[in-house]
DNA sequence: TTCATACATCAACGTTTCTTGTTTACTCTT
DNA sequence: AAGAGTAAACAAGAAACGTTGATGTATGAA
């Protein structure tokens, strides 16, 4: 896509990817994920968040797509999903403003 | 900020953004301002959105800081706050998985 | 001055989101 | 088998969100 106006679909998945990324307690998580996956137990203690409202999150998050479980016995280890955060980045640049038909960012700062 | 958890003012903030492009309308509107300014008339006939409503999704992005307004006679334009936009571009580059402590992102594919 | 236009603001309403507490399901230990 | 621990699911209430229609305000034209 170039020039036409975001489809549906797209513009769908963007409002359900920045969603899940509006809330504090998510991106919380979500930080907590970048080094690598944790068990609930370990979200609910660092975060300091109820057992109940850290599974509401995490389903939140599941449900875009951004993190993905596995469960090892008792437990149930969260871990990020990279393809969902490269969507995240690309929208990201996709908003950016255009000048003369190209997108810019600052000028020498790309992925610093 | 290297290893610390994500400051709350910095945590704010991007609950904020985040929240502020979760709507379809909204980036829609961010979508029709990438390539300028335009007047709060053109959003509505192109988007297809009753004056209030556009009024009021323009109010949040503006509160996010995200575009910015200029009256101009009857009319009032709105563009794109760049340095807003940066600041999601930032925090999706913030939000990616680290592998040995450094964030990755897809092998050369950065702001294709 | 009067009227129409462009836009913001407000009030009311239904919907969605988030929180808390409770229940259910599964797994490991004893 | 009984009991304890881990986590999902459910239910109810509060708060935030988004839509609509009405009102308010400024500007420009007649």
């Amino acid at each position: 896509m170039r020039t036409a106006a975001r489809s549906a679909p797209d513009l769908d998945r963007a409002v359900t990817l920045f969603h899940a990324l509006s809330d504090a307690t998510r991106l919380g998580i979500i930080e907590m994920l970048r080094s690598g996956e944790r068990c609930v137990c370990e979200l609910q203690d660092e975060l300091d968040a109820a057992q109940s409202r850290l599974s509401f999150h995490l389903r939140v998050l599941k449900e875009a797509g951004l993190v993905d479980d596995r469960r090892d016995g008792r437990w149930a280890y969260y871990r990020i999903t990279p393809a969902a955060l490269a969507e995240v980045h690309d929208l990201a640049i996709a908003l950016q403003p255009r000048k003369n038909g190209l997108p810019v960012l600052r000028v020498g700062s790309c992925c610093d």
